[in-house]
Order: structure tokens, then sequence, then C-alpha cells
DNA sequence: ACTATCACG
DNA sequence: ACGTACGTGATAGTT
């Protein structure tokens, strides 16, 4: 049995000091709370505990109509603004099923104390966490100590308190004996200091000890005079820093294995407070007040104007539909819109009135997730505004009415913006038509919302056990790999900070210092492999592992897991307006960079998986990008190696290199696709040199060769530049464009960058372009053809299906000819479909 | 809020 | 002399 105790009072004081302020709309200060929240769940996290108590002295009841509160709260060392979160605090444990323990005359620390004397009678293991210094004294065998200090936690063992004091921890009251401690009014013996105490108590232990020997000891004259004179201020300071052992407090471990959590009323206490980031790592929802509607739909579901005047007031972001006729009909003042009622805003958004939007996607999540239909969107003013410049950050319409020109009175707040709404559509269109842009607008961007919601909406089935056995795993591998750093370093450091690796890498073991950052020294992976090249030290490869498994458990395990909802399924966020070469970007959690390119990532893969009875169908593009250049840039050469037979490396090496493609060897293939990959970037000697070990003068001879065999591609690569710098602008396959002003820029360094945008946008911008016209495609024609199938994932050149196993075979073929047939190149497009019942196997 | 690091195409 | 290959998002540490 592991119990860990925790010193609620001096926890919540360091949370109090240590988060800046924090406040919910009532003016209810919540900074406490959320910090101690906050390091309690790493505790726990950390720790694993069979059992936790949490300790508070017992509150002096006030009350607030008292002239005195505040002194009194003051008087306990706590301002107003703490001791009012301490209830909150309570209570969210309360219903955490933590058990809060005080006792009426007794200290939290006392509580401390008397439970970890429990554990040592039981031969139980303890820990406390405290931020107070003295608690160190109750260290024993049994008992370690979590001291958490600025940021930072620091476990006390036994050996760690004797290497830091010199002495065993037991002593520590002999120790404030002598010295004393102001801030507990322990006098102490005058004139004994922190510096001479020590060395008394590291020779003799106890203070009885010291004064039983008080002749033989080898102390000046007038220190063994303060001593005899504070004899009796000695004893009594003693017994003041001693602390309890025998509160009145349960001392059966039983008592504090967590009950059942109150989930329904902890939600209702953190939305209160408006604590959403301690929801969510409670994996809770939001309540959404009851009196403003009656079903409970979560964050992403939630079209702002639907509901009530409160929400839309909230929310910032006021109502969005009109539809168009020769009269623009506002919706809020009109009859359909003024409603609550759930049907009714369903029949409306199904019916074939024409819709005009800010932001659609939520609303057809709204539709989908009451098994109902959008119909007829003719306007989303945010993608409009995307596909009119995808450069900027905000595409709210107050955002949008200054691009466009329109004067703006928020002051009008409700009627403002569905007039500047109105405005926008007709000025937007406008615009896309001037720039050609009505095309990509009506085929693409617009179609692709709904294909967006549906499968943000379906999600992707998630095997949570598995996620968490890997966890479990990591978690053991990471507490290893750990204790090899720290037993090399000779010391307890925080590995994560790269403030203290570099004091232990840099300045401990006197490794050469590679390369610096602004603020420091780099310590990240290319470093770190240089360095073990270099010095060959073995504590490089511990480092390199232990932040392979931390990213893993954090961002994958525990970050997924998070985001599990109810159904057993994650369900993403798609962005549409979020890159600048019209990519499309995924949040909450981030589905397109799952790990794939070490096999120990890779395992996380197996747990996206099929519901019962279906499979996943996987379909990626070969090398799109690279075809995409060979046919933008219409060079021959490039042409006929894709038609060749061989592999795009592979032909491309047999050129560069001059021997026939069966006489290339791996080695040169790889140095030829990290040059392939280079030309998309528009890289240079240098960096090509870094990313293949050779000279730069080498490199610089590779891409001269490949341009010369690819002479026309060299030639694109300079109009791109030539026309973003005469247009202000370049554009895809579609029209998309994006405007690169700092082509103009006197900065060379900034020049630089932007012809390297201007050479990479259009081949990135087109690839982003063709796998949206087939992701609408596969869509439209699965809804009608195999409606059981559905889209789930997109990775930027790859599309993942979910499909019962019976219509796999229908769905494939679908699937295959409308990534394959999306475009028509100068050469062919391919893509490879693969079946799994999970990621991981529908992807060898 | 910013920086460093690392996951993906 | 200096930095050096495009596009993203999440996490932990630091200020």
């Amino acid at each position: 049995m592991k119990l860990l105790v925790i010193d609620g009072n001096s926890m919540i004081h360091r949370a109090y000091y240590g988060v800046r302020a924090l406040s919910n709309h009532a003016g209810i200060a919540t900074n406490a709370i959320f910090g101690f929240m906050n390091m309690y769940l790493k505790e726990i996290g950390a720790v694993k505990p069979d059992a936790v108590a949490v300790a508070f002295d017992l509150d002096v009841p006030t009350f607030r109509h008292e002239k005195n509160a505040e002194y009194k709260a003051n008087r306990k060392g706590m301002p107003e603004e703490l001791a009012m979160q301490m209830p909150y605090v309570k209570q969210i444990l309360t219903n955490l099923g933590i058990a809060c323990v005080s006792a009426e005359k007794f200290e939290a620390d006392d509580i401390l104390g008397t439970l970890a004397n429990a554990c040592d009678k039981q031969n139980q293991e303890c820990i406390l966490m405290t931020g107070d210094r003295d608690s160190l004294q109750l260290i024993t065998k049994n008992t370690t100590v979590h001291l958490v200090k600025n940021q930072e936690m620091i476990c006390y063992t036994p050996e760690k308190f004797q290497e830091e004091y010199g002495f065993a921890p037991e002593y520590l009251i002999d120790l404030k004996a002598l010295m004393g401690d102001s801030s507990d009014n322990i006098k102490g013996v005058k004139g004994i200091g922190e510096k001479t105490a020590k060395n008394l108590i590291q020779a003799w232990n106890s203070i009885e000890n010291l004064y039983a020997n008080l002749e033989t000891i080898s102390a000046t004259p007038r220190i063994k005079k303060l001593l005899t004179e504070g004899k009796a201020n000695a004893e009594e300071s003693k017994f003041l820093a001693t602390i309890v052992k025998n509160a009145p407090v349960s001392v059966n471990l039983q008592d504090y294995i967590p009950k059942k959590q109150d989930s329904e009323n902890l939600r209702k206490i953190l939305t209160e407070l408006e604590l959403n980031r301690l929801l969510e790592r409670l994996h809770l929802q939001p309540l959404i007040s009851t009196d403003t509607q009656d079903i409970i739909i979560t964050k992403k579901q939630m079209p702002e104007f639907i509901f009530s005047d409160k929400i839309i007031k909230k929310s910032d972001k006021p109502v969005s539909y009109i539809f168009s006729g020769q009269e623009l009909v506002i919706c809020q003042d009109n009859l359909i819109m003024k409603t609550q009622d759930k049907t009714e805003i369903l029949d409306f958004l199904e019916s074939d009135i024409e819709k005009i939007t800010d932001n659609a996607k939520p609303h057809y999540r709204y539709a989908f997730a009451n098994h109902r239909k959008l119909n007829n969107l003719i306007f989303d003013a945010s993608i409009c505004g995307y596909v009119l410049n995808p450069s900027e950050t905000d595409y709210s319409i107050s955002a949008l009415c200054k691009n466009l020109n329109i004067s703006y009175f928020e002051e009008l707040k409700n009627l403002a913006p569905v007039q500047a709404l109105a405005e926008i559509y007709r000025k937007g269109i406008q615009q896309l038509e001037q720039d050609n842009l009505l095309k990509l607008w009506r085929e693409i961007e617009l179609p692709l919302i709904r294909v967006l919601a549906s499968m943000e909406h379906v999600g992707v089935l998630v095997d949570t056990k598995g996620i968490q056995e890997f966890g479990n795993m990591l978690a053991g591998l990471i507490a290893e790999t750990k204790q090899k750093i720290y037993d090399i370093a000779g010391e307890e450091f925080n590995i994560a900070s790269p403030k203290q690796l570099g004091v232990i890498l840099f300045e401990k073991l006197n490794l050469p210092v590679v390369k610096k950052t602004k603020t420091g020294y780099a310590t990240n992976a290319e470093v770190l492999e240089e360095l073990l090249e270099k010095t060959g030290h073995e504590i490089i490869n511990y480092i390199l592992e232990y932040r392979k498994y931390t990213k893993l458990q954090s961002t994958y395990v525990d970050g997924l897991l998070s985001k599990m909802e109810p159904d057993g399924r994650i369900h993403t966020n798609y962005k549409q307006t979020e890159t600048r070469t019209g990519r499309i970007s995924s949040t909450e959690p981030n589905l397109q960079n799952i790990p794939i390119r070490t096999e120990l990532g890779r395992q996380m893969r197996k747990f996206f998986k099929a519901s019962e009875n279906h499979i996943l169908l996987d379909a990626d593009y070969s090398q799109i990008e690279l075809r995409l250049m060979a046919d933008l840039s219409q060079d021959k050469a490039m042409q006929q190696a894709f038609l060749s037979g061989f592999d795009i490396h592979t032909a491309t090496a047999s050129k560069i290199f001059n021997v026939p493609e069966l006489s290339v060897t791996s080695e040169m293939r790889s140095t030829v696709k990290a040059i392939n990959f280079g030309i998309l970037y528009g890289m240079g000697a240098y960096s090509l040199s870094k990313d293949i070990h050779v000279s730069k003068q080498e490199a610089e001879n590779y891409i001269q060769e490949y341009l010369g065999s690819y002479p026309k591609v060299s030639e694109f690569l300079d109009n791109m530049i030539k026309n973003a710098t005469k247009n202000g602008y370049v554009s895809t396959m579609f029209g998309r464009r994006r405007y690169i002003p700092d082509l103009t820029s006197k900065n060379k360094q900034v020049q630089a960058g932007a012809k390297r945008i201007a050479m990479n946008t259009p081949v990135q911008g087109s690839s982003a372009d063709i796998i949206k016209l087939a992701m609408i495609r596969v869509h439209d024609r699965l809804e009608k053809e195999v409606p059981s199938a559905k889209l789930l994932l997109q990775v930027h050149d790859e599309l993942i299906i979910e499909v019962p196993e019976s219509d796999a075979d229908s769905a494939q073929k679908i699937l295959q000819e409308e990534m394959t047939n999306a475009v028509d190149l100068s050469v062919p497009l391919i893509a490879e479909v693969k079946k799994g019942k999970t990621w991981y196997d529908a992807k060898d």
C-alpha cells in the first residue's frame, strides 16, 4: 500500500504565489485552485498512490460581516483572495473522492507526521508532498518527502537528506533547536546561526548528546558560553520544532483509498469557476447551463447563434444566418431564428432556403449530430476570406470587413454583423471573380466544409485500454532511463528542462558546445547526435531515449486519452483556414502527426482501429509533390523518370550518377532522395550537406548535377520567383493564391526565405487542391453508392475510410478511382490502397 | 506569452 | 559575419 499525504495549506500557498492572477467572470479568484490542482494531478500521475489524504489546518470560523474577518485571515498568514479559494479546493477534492483531513488544534503538518508515523508502524510506503522544509524531519526508510520548490519537485529519501545536510533527517529538529526559525517563531539559541548549528549537529546529532558532551566539544569559548546560556531556549525550541505524531485522525490506511468521484458535481463546480483546462484534464465536458436549453452538446457542435441571447453575448459571435433573395432577410429578426425549438431550427437548416454564414462547419455538425442535414449553403465568410488570402490570421466578420472596406459599427451589436455579413457576401463573391478564384471556391473549398464536418462527426475508434497499457510500459522505460541518466550525471535534475540539461552536459560533464540558442545551449536531437559521435558519452543515448519515451507518453498516450469522447472515438477538429498553402490542419488532437518513423512510435497506430466487422482502408498518393513538380515544370526528363518503371529516386540517381538504374546503390538512392525533397523546399547547398553529411562543395555539385539533369525544373523554380516578384503572389494549379510581400524585403535573409516559399507553395498547394477534390468526390460517391462507408481521416496525401468488411471492395474501388482520377496530369497519379483492422496494419 | 523540442507530410 | 529546407500542432519549461 502506497499512501500519498499532501500538505494542503502549504501547497495552496505555493500555488497562490506561483500562478498569475486568474478569476472567473464573477470575479472569484481561481489562481490558487488552478495551481494546486495542476500540482496535485501531476503528483498523482507521477506517484500513482493507492491511497491519498490531503491535510488542512482547521479553519477558524470567520463571518463575512465581521469587521475583523480579514484580520483573522491575515493572522493565519493568508490574504482573503487566498482564503476564498480554500473551500473550493476542498470541494473539488471531496468530489474527486479524495479525503480532506484536519483536526481541531492541529496543523496540517501534524497530520503529515501522524500518517507518516502510522505508515512506519504498519511498514507501508508513505510519500509526503509539501513546500515546507520542516517536514523533512519525517523522512524514514518508509517515508519520502516530495519537496516542491519553484516549479520543481525534489524527492528526499534518507540518503538524499544525509547527502545534503550531513546528518540524519531525525536531527533536523535539533538543528532548528539551535538556529531557530523566524517564520515559525522559534527562537533557537541566541547568537548561533545556520553555519555553527550545522557543524555542531553534524558532529553531535542531537542537542541532548551535544549538551552531555559540552566540555569536550571543539568550539570557541564564546560559542560554549552561548550554548550554556541558551540551553533552556534550545530545549523549548526543539519541542516547538517537533512535528506532532498523534493527531486525532484515522490511521487506518484503508480509509484513504479514493472513493468514486462525483463527476456531475465536479463539472458543476469547475464550470462555475471557468476552469476549462482542468475540466479537460479530468476528461469532463463543460456543463452548459440548463436554463438555456435542454440538451447537452459539446463545444465543437455548438453553433453560437441557435441558442438564447445569453450564449450569443458570451460567445461574442452573433447571429450569422441570413438568406438571400431580392431583399436580404435577417434571420435573427425573422421568425425562424427567434425560436429555440430544436425541430424548427433543424427544419430550417434542412430547408431549401439559401443560407449564408460566417462559419458553417459547426452548423453542419449540429445537423449531423441530430441525424439531419444542412442544405443549400451558398456562402461561408471565413472560407471566402481564406480563399481570397490564406495568409490572414483572423477571418472574423469584423476582420473581413476591414479587408473588404466595409464599415462596421460594433455598437449595433445585433444588427451590425448581419448587415456586415450581407456586404461581405456581395463584395466577397465579386472579389473571388476578379481574382479568378470562383472555381476553387465553388468546386473545392465550399463543398469541402461539409466533408470535413462529416469526418469530424464520425470520428475514429480508439482502443483506450491498449493505449493505457502502452503508457504503462512507457512509464517503466521512462523510470529506468531517468535513473540511468541521474546515475551518470551524479545528481537528479529535470531532464526536460533544456536549461538544467545544458548545465549538466556542458558544465558538469564538460561536453563540447556544438551550438547555442539565443537563450542558452542547444540540446536538440541533432546536437546530441553530433555530441554522441564526437565524445561517445553514454549519457547521450539515454537522453535521446528519454526524450522519445516522454514525447510518446505526454503527447500521444496522455494527449489522445484526454481527447477520447464518450462514444469511444476521437473527433479531431479540421481547420480549413489555417495554412498558407491550402492544406488543412488537424487539432485537439492533431491526428496528422501520429508517429510512424520509428517502430516504437509506430505502435501507436495499432490503437486506431476499425469497429467490429469493419475494416480500415488507407490510400496514399505516391510521390504526389514530385509528380506535380514534373507536371508543372513540364520537364521531359523528370516526366520520363516517372514512366521508367523504377522509383523516382532510383531513376533520378541513375541520371545524376550516370549509371544504369540497376546499378544504383542504396547510398546513391538515399542521397538523391534528400535532394528530391530539398528541391521541393528550395534548399541550399549548406542544408543538403548537413542532411546527407557531405561537404558543402559536394552538396553544391549534387544540386548542379540535379538541375542539369532536369533543366525545366530549374527553369520552373526561377519562373516561380520571377512571377511572384512581378505579381506579388504565386498560384497553384487551381489558382489558389499566396501573396509573398517579403520578396521585396531589403533584408536578404528574409528575401531568401520568401523565395523558398515562392518555389514550394505552388507544389505543396496544388497537392492540397488535388486531395481536397478527391475527398469531396470520394465522400459524395460513398454517400450515394456505399453509405455504410465513412471517410475518417486526411493526412495531406493520405485518406482513411472505415467500412463494413462486406462493403470493403466497392468502397476501395471508389477510393482508388476518385483519388487517381481527381486530375489529369502529364504523369500518372498513383494512389495505393491498403486495408487492415488497424491503422498500423493498413500501412505496410 | 514565448522558447525549445519533436511528432507528421 | 551569419545563417542556412517548406508546411503544420502539442507539450513542458521559463518569464
